[in-house]
Order: C-alpha cells, then structure tokens, then sequence
RNA sequence: GCCCUUGUAGCUUAAUUGGAUAGAGCAUUGGCUUCCGAAGCCACAGGUUGUGGGUUCAAGUCCCGCCAAGGGCACCA
C-alpha cells in the first residue's frame, strides 16, 4: 500500500535526521508536490532550520547524505531553500497501474470514530415547493459526500428531511382549497403530475402574494396552518393527496440523478418530539421563557438567542430539529457523524441547535454534528425568488443541457439524457461546495474544456482503443524502460487513491474533479504525441495497459461524483 | 449596531491547508487530420491575488486596519 511507502520514507528521514540532530521531536511531513517537484517531499530541513540555526540548504543535503538505500526511491534532490524530493522507482509505481487495469483500487480507510458509520443528510426539498436548481446541486454534493465515504471505508445512511408541516404548506393549501372548488377535485386528479406540481406552484406564488397584504387571508393561512399541526382531519386529506403528488414529484428527481435515500424524515413526524423534548430542556433550565416563547439564550456562548417553541406553542424549525436529532441518532443506533448539506444562511441556526443537543445528551451528540455548507446556485440576471417566479427548476436546467447536446452532437436520447445529467453534476461539483456558483441561463452549462462531456469523451476513446486490442497477457512495466510521458500518467495514477482519502476526509468532490481533469488532459496529450495500436511490441503493451488504467480510473472517479459513463458517444 | 463568510486574468474558477515559476477553462488570436474518435492537441496573450500594514526562510492562505459584496442576529423554514 501506498501508505507504507509513505512511512517508510517518513521514517528513512526521522533516521536521517537523527544522525546528525539526535535531539529531534517533531514530525516528519510528507507532501504531494507537483509532478515536476517528484512524488513525494518534505520541508523538513526548513523547519530544522530555525532549531538548530543552520542554513536550511545544507541541512537538506545532510539528510540526504545520511539517507539509507531503499528501492522504493529512485532518486532524491535538494531544491533551493531546502526541499527535500523523492522520486519513486518503477517498482512501486506499477503495481497500482496494474490494479486500476483490472479495476482495483485500494483506498485507504479512513473513520470518523469506532462505529465507521456516518449519516450524510441532504437534499431536503420541502413538500408542495419546487425542486428547484439549489436542490440539484445539494443532491450532487450530498450523492457525491456519500459515495467518497463509503469509498474510504464507512457504512453510509442516506438520510433526506422534508418540511410538510409549517406556514408553507398553510399557504399552499389555503389557495389549493380554493381551486379545488373551482376546478374540481377529480379535474385535478386527472392532472399529469407535472401538472399537478405547477398548480402547487401557482397556489404558493398566489397565497404568498395575498398573505403580504390580505388580513383577512393571513388569518385563513393561520387556522390551516394550525389545523395541519393538530392533523384536523378537515385538512387532512387534501394534505396528504398533495404532499403525496409532491414526494412522486420529488422521487421522479432523485432517480433522474442517481440517487436515493435510506430514510425520509418529514417534520410532521418529528415536531412533537421536538416540542416535548423542548419542554423537557425548559424544566431543566437549559431553555427558558421569554415574552412568551420558549428560548435558548446563547450569548453566554458568544451564540444568538433563537425561539424553540413560539408563542402560540408550536415547535420552530429549532424546537424540530431537536426531534428530529433523536430520531436520527435512535434509528441507526450510534454514528460517528452525522453530516448536514445546507445552505450557510443556517449556520447560526446549527450552531445553536448543536450546541443545545450536546446540552442535552453529551454522549449521544457532542461532536457528531456538523454542518456541511454548501453555497447557492445565483442567477447571473438576479436572484432566485419564488414570488418573482424565476426561480429554475432541476429539471429545466437538465432537459436545457440535453437538448443543447442533442442539437451539437449526434447522440442518441439515451446517452444524450446520461451526458446532460453528467454535465450539470459536474459543472457544479468542480467548484468547491462552499462558492457560490454564478449560474448564466444564456451560457448554460460548459459542454467543453473541464466539463463532463471532456472527461467522458477521454473514456470512450480509451474504451474505442481497448475495443481494438482487449488483451493484455502480461503486463511486464516494472523492467520496462518507459518514456517520460508514460511516467507522468503512472505517477498521476499512483496519486489517485491518496486524492479519494483527501476528498472524503474534507468532503470535497472537486478534489476529484480536479484530479480526474488533470489525469484526463495529461492522457489526451500523451495520446496526441504517441502511436499506442501501432507502437513496438513492448511499447505497445505499456501503452494499452496504461490506457486501460485510465480508463478505469475515469470510470471509478466518476462514480464517486455520482456520474454515469457512457461507452460511445 | 454586533457577528459570520467571501474578494484571484475581461468572465467562471483552482491552488495539496504556510511552500517552489499563482494552475486551468471560456472568450480573443494563430497553428495541427494521408495515422488508434478533432467533443481533441499545440502556441501566443492575459495577474501588484480588493487595499494598506504586520508575522515568517517562505503569505492568495495566518494577524490588524480600511474598502466592497453576501448572509445572519426572537417567535419563517
């Protein structure tokens, strides 16, 4: 494993050191440098420098002098301040070439805790709402959060959670009782679902528009909405047969992208444990009562003060969460994490409902939550608003996306529908989760460059290649003499294993991106340059396991960002 | 008013968590098909990393001031 030739050089030069500086504590750092630098280096001779106040150039050297042989390294150079950089041998950079050709890839483990189990939380579209353009790129960071952890070793809970109760749905409803009598409860029902959807969005966008200046209307949205809370069966039904359309609405979504959830929460499930749990915290003095609503009051941790339940006695978002916290964390017994995907405008929020959760039960919480930000998808012309209607939805955007391949390139509906979804998925998880993203409804999606359709292109080409000559008897690398652009992509595979653990560790899906993109334009510029069919006999055969590699490195990366692949295009 | 986040080429952005010459893509300009897929490749150009100071062998990254943008700060979710 790759991690062993990282200690094993780690502690070459702790024993290097020592010989000349017996006194030496610290750590032995290694980095990944780039390509040009070697495959591995350390600053150490700079950090020796201020210790012992010598030149941290010859201290470089002198590490270097003192370095035992080892043939996992090739060649070790001292570079101006004092970098030290290794060169691996071809003896150890073959083996994981030879295992990505036969779709193996060792990466190593990594947990949060001894339960090796996490909950990544994401998406949560809330019911009779659009699934809108924001929640494309929560799904994709969440999916993609999921796959990288279960890659470096977890057990992953998908868990998902949705607001079906609350002064949305109190508005919807108010305008949707009134359509009901005009239309027809059973005109409705013979609605596509698409449609369905649509008169749900137009009763939002109207109520929205009445509650603001109606009182009267403002009242009605009250009552309903305080009917929901105590599930009056008056209200009832139309609340389920709605909220129904919207969850097949939402679960169409989740498909059309790849995804699916282990569990759904829905705060109608959860916000009476929330309200006794908060009450239970008002007994105990960790929440208190203030003009009239049950509160936190956090300034005593440099926090805000935030209302659990309100003063009509129903559980806020807050007073809900903490519900739906012992949910999660009863359902699935212990978890070392449990990760929230949500916009930054909540963090205020999560550090206050952690904060009261580790109040509450130190053991079963401290520590485990964290919120992951994502950031939003913005509009070039303006702002997303629902009461401005331009709000964009999912699906716009992939169906756009598709329909601009379709008109480019000569594919078929079926690979065309795979490329759209992979070139919106990508667009957004190149950037890291935490930028906004600029979106412009006129360039839509980049369908060249580093974009999806780039790196799926690079596969298919490597697969046309393999189709051509498919056996490789024996990969015999390790002897060979291999050009220098062969070693550059060998050294990129070797580095791909250590860039999942990095991805997953920060959850960050453009790290592979990133990678993917690298890999794939250096393969491309190799590809330019050199015969790979047409090459000598041994030539030939590094060649086409190389390209074997890479393609299913591509493949494997891909999947991690939760992007299909195609074989022809 | 207080708190948080962000500011990198005309536009969209990366930078291995303090490392080496700040890396790409779009857009612009010029070039590359008797040959494995040109959705490709190469070249040219584009930068005082918002700004002024500080710490360090080393700062886009850390600290302080200022400017600008976004978000949050009691009964919305």
């Amino acid at each position: 494993m790759y991690t062993m030739i990282e200690q094993n050089i780690g502690v070459l030069i702790r024993k290097s050191v020592i010989a000349f500086f017996p006194e030496f504590q610290g750590e032995v750092h290694l980095t990944t440098p780039q390509l040009q630098f070697g495959d591995y280096s350390t600053n150490i001779a700079m950090i020796l420098a201020r210790q012992m106040k010598r030149n941290p150039f010859e201290i470089a050297e002198e590490i270097v002098k003192n370095l035992e042989k080892n043939d996992a390294i090739e060649t070790v150079q001292v570079l101006k301040p004092g970098f030290v950089n290794f060169w691996l041998s071809q003896k150890v950079l073959i083996p994981p070439l030879e295992d990505a050709a036969r779709d193996i890839f060792k990466i190593p483990t990594y947990y949060f805790g001894k339960e090796k189990k996490v909950m990544v939380e994401f998406a949560h579209p809330n019911t009779l709402k659009l699934f809108h353009i924001g929640h494309l790129r929560n799904i994709s960071t969440g999916e993609s959060v999921v796959r990288l952890l279960e890659a470096v070793g977890n057990k992953v809970i998908r868990s998902n959670y949705q607001g079906d109760v609350g002064l949305h749905i109190g508005k919807t409803l108010w305008k949707m009782k009134q359509f009901v009598t005009e239309l027809g409860i059973e005109t409705i029902r013979a609605y596509s679902l698409h449609d369905k959807i649509a008169l749900l969005g137009k009763a939002y966008a109207q109520a929205e528009a009445a509650y603001g200046v109606d009182e009267q209307a403002k009242k009605e949205i009250y009552r309903i909405n305080k009917m929901v809370y105590e599930a009056d069966p008056q209200i009832m039904d139309l609340w389920k047969e709605t909220r129904d359309w919207s969850i097949s609405y939402f679960e169409e979504q989740y498909k059309r992208v790849y995804s699916h959830f282990d569990r759904c929460y829905f705060e109608s499930e959860v916000h009476k444990v929330g309200l006794a749990t908060a009450k239970e915290l008002l007994k105990q003095g960790i929440l208190k009562e203030s003009e009239g609503a049950v509160v936190f009051d956090g300034t005593q941790y440099g926090l805000d003060t935030r209302v659990f339940i309100n003063s009509l006695g129903f559980p806020t978002y807050e007073g809900k969460e903490l519900g739906l916290a012992q949910k999660e964390f009863n359902d699935f017994d212990t978890i070392d994490k449990n990760i929230h995907v949500v916009t930054p405008e909540q963090t205020s929020f999560f550090k206050i409902t952690f904060k009261v959760e580790e109040l509450l039960d130190k053991e079963k919480f401290g520590g485990k939550q964290y919120h992951l930000i994502y950031e939003w998808v913005k509009l070039k012309q303006g702002k997303m608003s629902s009461r401005m209607g331009n709000v964009v939805e999912g699906a716009w955007i992939l169906d756009e996306t598709k329909k601009n391949i379709l008109e480019k390139f000569k594919d078929s509906e079926l690979i065309a529908e795979v490329l759209a979804v992979a070139s919106v998925k990508y667009s957004f998880l190149k950037n890291s989760t935490n930028s906004p993203i600029a979106f412009d409804l006129e360039e839509s999606i980049s369908l060249e460059g580093n974009s999806a359709p780039y790196i799926m292109y690079t596969y298919v080409r490597t697969q046309s290649i393999l189709n051509k000559e498919k056996v490789v008897p024996s990969i015999r690398l390790a002897t060979m003499n291999l050009g220098e652009s062969e070693r550059s992509i060998i050294r990129l595979l070797y580095q791909y294993r250590e860039q999942v653990k990095k991805a997953a560790e920060t959850f960050a899906p453009n790290i592979i991106a990133h990678y993917l993109y690298e890999l794939t334009r250096e393969y491309n510029l190799f590809y330019q340059k050199n015969p790979i069919l047409k090459a000598e006999k041994d030539q030939k055969e590094a060649r086409i396991a190389i390209t074997q590699a890479v393609g299913k490195t591509i493949k494997n990366g891909l999947y991690l960002m939760g992007i299909e692949t195609v074989e022809h295009m």
